[in-house]
DNA sequence: TGTACATCAGTGAACGCGCGTTCACTGATGTAC
DNA sequence: TGTACATCAGTGAACGCGCGTTCACTGATGTAC
């Protein structure tokens, strides 16, 4: 046991952290208990409370560790994005990749967005509310897109990061080491972001580029 | 307290899973006592044992209910999406009205998909894969769609559910009461729905229709 | 460098609580004759 | 219609268990002089 008491500290936190995501691989945030955190982490349970004041504040850190993954994963498929050749492509596979480098802060996301802890809920819907936000900015800056209204484009946004987030679900709920299976889900998923993208030059019948008819299937 | 004695267990059933819907506004159902819903019946604790094997059991049979109630909306939007006019703007109002009429159904099927306890999260997937293969056959049969592969109209269907199922989460998350939040999210589900179908008469440049070009913004 | 004191991460006993489940029971309803 | 017996929804006491939280503590690390 090396380093200073302070750095000590902070590793018992990152073990409590850490243990509280594998225990969370098969159940709910409320339905995990202290005492068994502590267990694992090889502290007693009231050790417990050097580091979190209480169960709610461990979700809370939780949430912030888990959501500078799924940024870092973002600001990647944007650079993906912005790159020429198949865009699409290649950010599908970015965000699959990144879900299973990650899949324990994946799983947190989508398991405690409507799970059964109300400031939980709520600390994920901001965070996910603001994703979609930053990312409408980015689409503004996308050929056709650049004369969208802010609200079209917040709509736009929101229908693919939904799209996004479904793929994460695919992903994590298919049993590892499935090659074929999840390369069908990448394979959806990119249809499903090219077919949204191809409605798009069309939106309003905005640009003037052909003038194809609105579709009759409505 | 009057009928035969079949017809006064059969109530009890109903007051068992209708105190449980209660007491799931708030929590997960990983969460949820057996004692507390013999509690809220009226009942003694054992006595739930005269109606289901155990708590797991109680979710199946929740489940079932769900999604008899989800299907009713299905059918009532799928009548709505065949007659003529605005079809997309009158199936989302149907589904917005069911989600409010049956909140419960719905809350219970979209915190549990990805909730704790693994066989409801099993058996709502099932449930919700059988929603989108029937959606995708309907779908067959609108124009532009009558030659699309078996599999793609499966993505468009998937795309279309989560689309539906965002929109229930929307409602569902907001606080009762506030017809301008609503009508917002109606709107928003309505042009995202639009811009799917917009994209698909350009698919693969399947139809030959005036041949608008692919967009450069994927 | 050495000593005296302060800090504080982790300990261990103890508490009261709600939980799921067991068991033998009660007494109203249902059925066979 | 009346009687004797069977069924079975609901009762109530009891159990052992894991839980969150309290408290006074220990002893290694850190700091002031």
């Amino acid at each position: 046991m090396d380093g200073s008491r302070a750095e000590r500290k902070e590793r018992t936190r990152q073990a409590i952290l850490r243990a509280a995501l594998r225990r969370l691989e098969d159940r709910g945030f409320a339905a995990l208990s202290l005492r068994s955190v502590a267990r694992d982490v090889g502290i007693v349970p009231t050790a417990f409370y050097r580091h979190f004041p209480d169960m709610d504040e461990l979700g809370m850190a939780l949430v912030t560790e888990s959501f500078a993954s799924l940024r870092v994963m973002i600001r990647a498929a944007r650079q993906e994005s912005m790159a020429p050749g198949d865009a699409i492509g290649r950010s599908v596979r970015v965000v699959v990749r990144h879900v299973h480098e990650h899949r324990e802060h994946f799983r947190f996301i989508a398991r405690e967005r409507f799970g059964g802890v109300a400031a939980l809920r709520r600390a994920i819907g901001w965070e996910l509310r603001l994703i979609v936000s930053e990312l409408a900015t980015d689409l503004g800056r996308f050929p056709y897109l650049e004369r969208w209204s802010a609200d079209d484009l917040r709509m736009l946004a929101e229908l693919m990061v939904n799209a996004m987030i479904s793929i994460t679900d695919a992903v994590h709920s298919l049993p590892p080491g499935q090659p074929e299976a999840e390369a069908e889900i990448i394979g959806t998923a990119e249809k499903q972001l090219r077919l949204i993208v191809l409605g798009v030059p069309h939106w309003r019948g905005a640009p003037r580029d052909g003038g194809a008819p609105r579709p009759a299937a409505d």
